[in-house]
DNA sequence: CGCTGAATTGACGGACATCAAGATGTGTGG
DNA sequence: CCACACATCTTGATGTCCGTCAATTCAGCG
């Protein structure tokens, strides 16, 4: 689905995850934004903050989140080299983006993404694709709500394997709190759950951030 | 946010809840549909079938949903009268729509709306503004489903007050069942929060479709 | 009236949260 | 290179919310 061109970037200063991707997918905004740099946790816009731009990264990766008032965050996504975010604010942002880790990200500016939609109806088409799959993400991140702990963990692995170039093992950009953030679970439950898949064979722990799938289809059955 | 007329329409023969509303919002497909009807739990489209058209309520209830590989089924979102479904879809539906009750929907063809679109600018718009709304209440869901049953529930029962006409008491058009598989709870559960509810003051059940919301503030606060 | 599906209520168990402690890793400064 | 501080991750013990199973009540309808 997603296109791929050979082009390689000055790597971030100090970014952890810079080796994770040469291939830089384009996109509706390939060839138009501003690059700019995101410390590890910085904001790059929050809640409530007016829609101006798109955002597509280029390294690093990105969590969108919301509070509960009662102080829990609910990270609605993650977004990695490639992805384009910041598509689902109508004037106003409904959640808020943050660096995970040391990102470089391309900004352009909304309106003139629009305005230009209405003269080229392929980028139209591509910004309404856009917002479909964007939904259409939300919507199976609904769906994975309401399951098990196990199943949510496995369906994380299996859709971060599927996302970062599925090479032997995957590098998690985020940490266990983010991961819990964005399951519904607690850190001890997202932890536990992944010794106990170790221990029954079906991942391998290389570090606690890089994980080897050695059974996907045991953990994709666990993803009922 | 939505745009109201006073039209009225001739009532469909036997819908229990032709007298929720009178105000049929006007939207973009407002002129342009022909109109079918749909009896109690009829299919509209399934997963998977082409995306062919976008469906606007006139008057009933409508479920979307997606069935996991263990038999439980999600609820999506409920659609009311003057709401739009269907836009969730790239080439083919991601969830199953049917009648909650029997109801008369407006069907439109999707690529003739979309090629209108691409001549006016204000249609677009509108198109664009859909899926954006869409996106937000697939969020909002999505935060739902990290609360506690309590809170789920007092949601819900917020929601719909605002949704259905906030006059004294709320009509719910569909079953406990149909609550607990979009709140992602058991049916026993969903009961027992209601007369819970009920026993502390908060609502009435003057049936047990008909809820009366006695104080919306405390119900508010559960809603964390 | 009795039949049928929907809703309610109760008893019980299990999955996950909570609380608490320990282990591992990472960056900093001597 | 080591030592220390601090964050992250793991592991254990205990509690609780909600699911499961089962029985009862209620509402609609022939």
């Amino acid at each position: 689905m997603r296109t791929t061109a050979n082009v390689t970037f000055a790597m971030p200063s100090r970014s952890p995850v810079s080796a994770l991707s040469t291939r830089i997918p384009e996109g509706p905004l390939g060839l138009m934004g501003a690059s700019m740099r995101f410390g590890r946790n910085e904001e790059i816009y929050g809640e409530d903050e007016p829609a101006e731009f798109l955002y597509q990264i280029v390294t690093g990766a990105v969590r969108t989140y919301r509070m509960l008032d009662d102080g829990r965050r609910q990270i609605v996504a993650f977004y990695l080299p490639g992805d384009i975010f910041g598509v689902e604010a109508g004037e106003a942002h409904l959640a808020s983006a943050e660096a995970v880790n040391d990102s470089q990200v391309l900004v352009v500016k909304r309106a003139s993404a629009m305005a230009r939609a209405e003269l080229q109806r392929d980028l139209s088409k591509q910004l309404w694709m856009l917002a479909v799959r964007e939904l259409q993400r939300v919507q199976q991140h609904s769906l994975a709500l309401i399951k098990s702990a196990d199943e949510r963990v496995a369906g994380f692995l299996l859709e971060m394997a599927g996302r970062c170039g599925s090479s032997a093992s995957v590098d998690l950009p985020m940490s266990r709190q983010d991961i819990a953030d964005y399951l519904g679970l607690t850190i001890e439950t997202v932890s536990r759950t992944f010794t106990q898949f170790a221990q029954s064979g079906m991942i391998a722990l290389e570090t606690s951030r890089r994980v080897q799938l050695r059974n996907r289809v045991a953990l994709g059955r666990l993803n009922a």
